[in-house]
DNA sequence: CGCTGACCATACGGTCGAGTATGGTGTTGG
DNA sequence: CCAACACCATACTCGACCGTATGGTCAGCG
């Protein structure tokens, strides 16, 4: 009783709980199981309490959901921001990019897992700002590389589709699954053939 | 053994039904709102009887999805192999294939759903045989132009990706929707980028 | 004509998960 | 030390679905 069973992130050692501890329950829930898997009572269970406990901290699902995508939009966009951003030669943050996302293709889980959800009212707009600020990220880089707006906005469509289907691809279909060094060839491949020189 | 009308949601005739039509009222769902909206219930409402008529066709819902994609499969299998195989030339089999994803996309609605339901056991299988399929089919075109093995591989896995996460940006996400002749240019901004000279 | 079987309606039982009601327990400030 | 509050347990209700039981209707043979 005093023991609290710990979930994919070791931290839960405190007798009592908070709201942020729910909200990154539910956050590895989304990540490993979908959105759909974040149940009060499975996850209260996870916690090691009850949903007695959940309904304290939170009025619904919902708005755990809610809290939890939240956080992850803030999460995510700052790191963003913060890691690919600053470099400054717009062909190296393209390559860093593209190489960052196929290497820790895990860490998108989350993404991918939203990206199943979207039939939920409580995903679309998040998704929707998400997605845009990356894609305008692409667009801006690919503009200053020198093409046209409209060449710089199908290539960045393009550029991120690719990265979505390979997330479906990796995370969801089993497809043959790449090793490191396959892995990392498949990304230089993918450098060369959408980053003109 | 044909059968009534019913092509799309449409309200049916005062005819009687038979398992075709279960299923292929289960795959419009399918298509419009993913595989968790095909409920007994409420496709028997749509189809306008009830449930008694239901389980006299299907012994349970699990039979209905397993009838419903193994039919699609064998739709979307055929159709493939009738409109885009026979075509000799592969940069020209290519293209035709790229025009065709990005003008009907609406017809790719059930692979795209199928696409979120992987957790479910059903689509599973049939999912991998229709994606290994389509992919052999882009590794053998960019073969026969003249890549290696590995590169074909590459470059096959790259615009399976592009087409999968296409399929994510236009149906799920709202993504500015692309009007006809943006998107005949998106269309053939892709083939410059992904079928090589 | 009457029987038979395909097709359908109605009513009921069972499960699962969200949300509620209410009371209990440990910690903390006055 | 003892209230007050934050946190949690237990035991319900309620609705959405799946599946079952059983009886009704209409078409087509024999």
């Amino acid at each position: 009783m005093l023991h609290a069973v710990t979930s994919t992130s070791e931290k839960t050692e405190r007798t009592r709980l908070s709201a942020a501890d729910w909200e990154q329950g539910a956050l590895d829930l989304i990540a490993t199981h979908g959105v759909g898997a974040v149940a009060v009572e499975s996850l209260a269970k996870q916690l090691g309490v009850t949903k007695g406990s959940f309904y304290w901290h939170f009025p619904t699902r919902e708005a755990l959901l809610k809290a939890a995508i939240d956080r992850w939009e803030k999460q995510t966009t700052d790191k963003f921001i913060e890691e690919v951003a600053p470099i400054a030669d717009p062909r190296a943050r393209l390559r860093e990019l593209f190489r960052r996302t196929g290497h820790e293709a895990k860490s998108h889980a989350i993404y991918s897992a939203l990206l199943r959800a979207l039939d939920h009212p409580m995903a679309r707009p998040v998704m929707a700002r998400v997605t845009q600020q990356r894609m305008d990220l692409l667009v801006e880089a690919y503009r200053q590389m020198g093409m046209t707006k409209e060449t710089a906005a199908y290539r960045a469509r393009l550029a991120y589709a690719a990265y979505v289907g390979f997330l479906q691809l990796t995370l969801q279909v089993g497809m043959p699954r790449l090793e490191h060094d396959e892995m990392e060839a498949y990304v230089e491949h993918v450098i060369e053939a959408l980053i003109p020189a």
